[in-house]
DNA sequence: CGGAAATATTGATGTGGATCAAACCAATAC
DNA sequence: GTATTGGTTTGATCCACATCAATATTTCCG
């Protein structure tokens, strides 16, 4: 093998791995960056992982180091309590960012667990901070991305304080159904990668009653449920669940 | 009234509100930092600001500004669905930060709400960007308080999901009482500033239910309470009450 | 100070969702 | 092909907390 071809694999390999090149840079870090400062963050992101079904990104306790961004699959991320109790806390898809809870103890205090055989591009923290004070966009952008994930969990306390189990899997769908739409997937079709236990953990009901309510969303006409597979029919009425009188 | 007496005169004011000679530096955006990265501190948080007991530093849907540091007083932090329901989402004291839920949207997304007299320091972000750009130890803090954020949240979902009233009220109370202690109060006894109502939206309870678990304790000999007076007689024992079957 | 308005306590009763239990179904292993 | 396993659906019953209601206590304010 002559250098010249070496080279070139170490291009590709460049190439591959960049996030100059990604589809997922409108939604991702690289959002508003200039290509210039893209190519910045290239040198940052060197490190791709695949994810098994099953296997985790980081756990808790465990020392912290590095964010993750999505590149494809599918995440929920738990909490476990001493008595073993343990609740979802966050499902997260393509251009999510996992790891942020780690950053204020050094540790992180989740488990990010694949649902699907996933990707993710590791992001050095350390490397972060430092191209962070170089580039403001960056700065700033990083910054929005914490504070977004501070108003999704005010939205999950909201769910999970004042609404009823109607009201939470209606949201819940109409949530998903958003997320894959601004990622370009069908609104009104998908597939959950969750099981009924994991929604119901993340929603504070018992599997039974999220395989109740999907069945009485259907017997409504709300949707097609049949078994992972969700079709939502009528959103609308989706939307009109929450904030209903308990009928 | 001549030049050195007015100068002294905004001498005085300057050093009053000076974070290098504020008693909170410790728990407070200061944190690390040394003397001279302080006194830089002190030209942008320049502003004190009284809130008066009910009234708020900010509202939901109001253009995002400025952080605000807790520099005395105690605060609650309210979400407001369509239908009018509304949930506090946290309480908030002396060394807290408030505002960060508005960097990701431009505006904020919740209310905060002064439950006492209270003093906040206002902390313009475009400044805070800046400065910590140029001060690697600030930067760092102020990740670590956004990421804390995201911690406590997340142990907020665990209670209203995972824990029945008695263990979400002993988790409350413990928490409280850890975060008086922290800040030089005594952990055995401090005053409630938020009525049965604040306390019962925050942990997804009825007021009524808040008030018969405090009573239920303090016949079981856990705490005393005395209206807005509590005092922790046997944390050991409220800590038992987490986890544990209901009787 | 006195009277109205909040706030808190306590009791009686009701109910949404949990629990217990039994099929049922889909996917994988043998 | 059958067996096994993990997940889902559906029914019957139960209970923790909500709701409704009455009274007590504190705070506010003219």
């Amino acid at each position: 093998m002559n250098a010249p071809k070496l080279a070139r694999v170490i291009d590709i390999h460049a190439l591959k791995n960049a996030c100059s090149n990604c589809s997922l840079r409108e939604m991702c870090l690289p959002t508003g960056l200039s290509v210039d400062e893209i190519e910045k963050l290239d040198q940052m992101v060197y490190t791709r992982k695949r994810v098994k079904r099953g296997d985790s990104v980081y756990r808790s306790e465990e020392k912290f180091g590095s964010l993750y961004a999505i590149r494809s699959g599918f995440f929920k991320t738990t909490l476990v309590m001493e008595d073993g109790r343990d609740q979802v806390t966050g499902f997260h898809m393509a251009g999510d960012m996992l790891g942020m809870d780690g950053i204020g103890s050094d540790q992180h205090s989740c488990n990010a667990v694949a649902l699907e055989d996933s990707e993710v591009c590791v992001i050095p923290y350390g490397r972060l901070e430092e191209l962070s004070r170089e580039i403001y966009v960056l700065q700033q952008h990083f910054h929005k991305v914490m504070s977004r994930e501070i108003v999704r969990e005010h939205g999950v306390m909201l769910l999970l304080g004042s609404m009823r189990a109607e009201e939470r899997l209606a949201a819940f769908l109409l949530n998903l159904s958003q997320r894959f739409t601004s990622r370009g997937y069908s609104a009104s079709e998908f597939n959950l990668r969750m099981t009924r236990e994991e929604i119901g953990s993340y929603l504070g009901l018992k599997l039974e009653t999220v395989s109740r309510t999907f069945s009485k969303f259907q017997e409504d006409g709300l949707i097609g449920v049949q078994q992972k597979n969700i079709r939502i029919i009528d959103s609308g009425g989706l939307k009109a669940v929450l904030g209903r009188e308990p009928s």
